[in-house]
RNA sequence: GGCCCGGUCGCCUAGCGGUCUAGGGCGCUUCCCUUUCAAGGAAGAGGUCAUGGGUUCGAAUCCCAUCCGGGCUACCA
């Protein structure tokens, strides 16, 4: 049997963190398995539809670097793969259990089955529908449903239990009589998410369901009316969720949660896929630094955890470095080119990336070290003074520094530093603490790229200019 | 309230009855390297494996209970 996996996120905002996790277990077990993946937009509620939530979804997965092979773009033999374009499939399915005495049409307003909810948690009583219309005779029913506004209701049978073995967690079981008489198909016409994804997940030859253990409690829904429609229910597992901090679902509240959001933090897609893959699963070895293609070589289902993972902002940042690192530097300048001013000259940054590459844990702190070399700097006097060291000394080293550089015949690191490191002897200061106040002039910072390199980078001219500068907010402002 | 799930260093985790005086990574501390910061190298702090009972010659690993945390409980997904 060929594999057929698929993610369905609804398109109720820009992809999640957490779906993300998701959507990459999906995919890893497709691509591992040779298998289809299936992208399917689960569109049922059309009170939370956000505009160009599609789109966000379709940019996040494509930058991430994940393909599929069906979807609403796509295409694929069960078009189409967007659950409002597949109305009449959820209606007609729901009418064939109705007809089969399965389910039932429930004439109940909103209003009674708040009420209902209500008068049941006052008196501390489990809040489900009391099977009210249950008992209509179905022709009447019928005959109502022609013109009353309605819901349709599987019949949950009385007794027993209802259980799945969960890939990940196992067996799990439940009585029956704690699920309700649930709404399968909306007085909207449009399915319930429970109607529409076992219909979909049917009718589109799904031979392995993967999601967020948000699931897991509705799984009986699921497995009712699989046996309402008499399908075989396909291996399921379910994933334990990404936490915040506080170990509560990832959510808003927590930062960031899109995937948007870390592409314009400057993230790299691997690191991104490499982390994110690590919460809920484990190699079993001590390696830990996976590109996707390896993931999708190692990636086992058996190895993932029960328990949620938090999210770890401090390890992800680590990932990015360590992907930022391994990057060339032509790949490192094509990554970095959307986030950079289309002012910055290119060759110039090409020529400074080697000497960041080991410093920046993001895209976007690799262009700050190095916007230096393509605007004017800005400081704190303070900052130019070294520890030990007054102003007045300070701007004194910075003009023995300057004249050094002045003279130079080539304005290159090979003589820049020699040319330093006397001026350094000269004043009787540690390398260090001359170096400091030079540093600070030209970059703007105390910590950053390579000094020598820094200046052969920005050039004598511009160099001289920040030094002067540098000196002239010392002596209090002026230019002398 | 009900149903379900979970619980190994601050965080991600290894572990599947003896090899565990519980291993690795992130973070943290210290040292080396060094023009800064990183990167790299070395060392270190940090866990009575939620707790209490069993089972067993032997338990982080099996069973039970308790506690704590979480998810779900909609004509949301």
């Amino acid at each position: 049997m060929t594999v057929r996996v698929r993610f369905a996120p609804s398109p109720t905002g820009s992809l999640h963190i957490g779906s993300v996790r998701t959507t990459l277990y999906n995919y890893f077990f497709a691509r591992r398995h040779g298998g289809t993946l299936v992208l399917r937009i689960e569109d049922t509620d059309q009170d939370r539809l956000v505009p160009g939530a599609i789109d966000s979804i379709y940019d996040g997965l494509h930058w991430l670097g994940l393909r599929w092979d069906e979807g609403p773009r796509e295409g694929g033999p069960h078009a189409p793969y967007v659950q409002s374009e597949r109305l009449p499939r959820y209606q007609q399915a729901a009418r064939e259990l109705v007809e089969g005495g399965a389910a039932y049409f429930c004439f109940c307003s909103k209003e009674r089955l708040a009420a209902l909810r209500a008068q049941q948690a006052a008196a501390k009583q489990i809040t489900r529908y009391d099977r009210h219309c249950r008992t209509i005779p179905p022709a009447e029913a019928a005959d109502r449903a022609l013109r009353e506004p309605h819901v349709v209701r599987l019949k949950v049978p009385d007794g027993g239990t209802i259980g799945v073995d969960d890939l990940v967690y196992g067996r799990v079981e439940w009585p029956i009589e704690t699920i309700e008489d649930q709404v399968l198909l909306k007085s909207d016409g449009f399915p319930t998410y429970h109607l529409a994804v076992v219909v979909d997940d049917h009718v589109m030859g799904i031979t392995h369901v993967f999601r967020g253990e948000d699931w897991l409690p509705s799984t009986p829904k699921h497995l009712l009316i699989y046996r309402a429609f008499g399908w075989e229910v396909p291996p399921l597992a379910h994933f334990p969720n990404v936490l915040g901090p506080d170990g509560r679902k990832l959510a808003k509240r927590h930062g960031a949660t899109k995937v948007e959001q870390f592409r314009t933090d400057g993230y790299l897609p691997e690191a991104m896929v490499n982390y994110l893959s690590l919460i809920g699963w484990a190699p079993g070895t001590e390696e830990e630094v996976f590109s996707a293609e390896e993931l999708v070589a190692k990636w086992r289902i058996e190895q993932v955890q029960k328990a949620g993972g938090k999210w770890d902002r401090d390890r992800l940042d680590w990932f990015d470095g360590v992907w930022i690192r391994r990057l060339s530097i032509d790949e490192l300048l094509r990554r970095l080119d959307p986030l950079v001013p289309a002012e910055w000259d290119r060759a110039l940054l090409r020529r400074a990336l080697p000497f960041a590459q080991e410093r920046a844990k993001t895209l976007v702190e690799l262009r700050d070290q190095l916007a230096f070399l393509f605007g004017d700097v800005a400081y704190a006097t303070d900052l130019l003074v070294p520890k030990g060291h007054d102003g007045a000394a300070t701007a004194d080293a910075l003009g023995r520094s300057a004249r050094a550089l002045r003279g130079l015949a080539r304005f290159a690191h090979d003589e820049i530093e020699p040319a330093l490191r006397r001026t350094s002897d000269e004043l009787g200061w540690k390398m260090r603490d001359s170096s400091h106040p030079v540093r600070v002039a030209v970059t703007g910072r105390h910590a950053g790229p390579p000094l020598f390199d820094a200046l052969e980078l920005l050039g004598r001219e511009r160099t001289l200019e920040r030094i002067d500068r540098a000196r002239a907010l010392l002596n209090g402002g002026g230019t002398r």
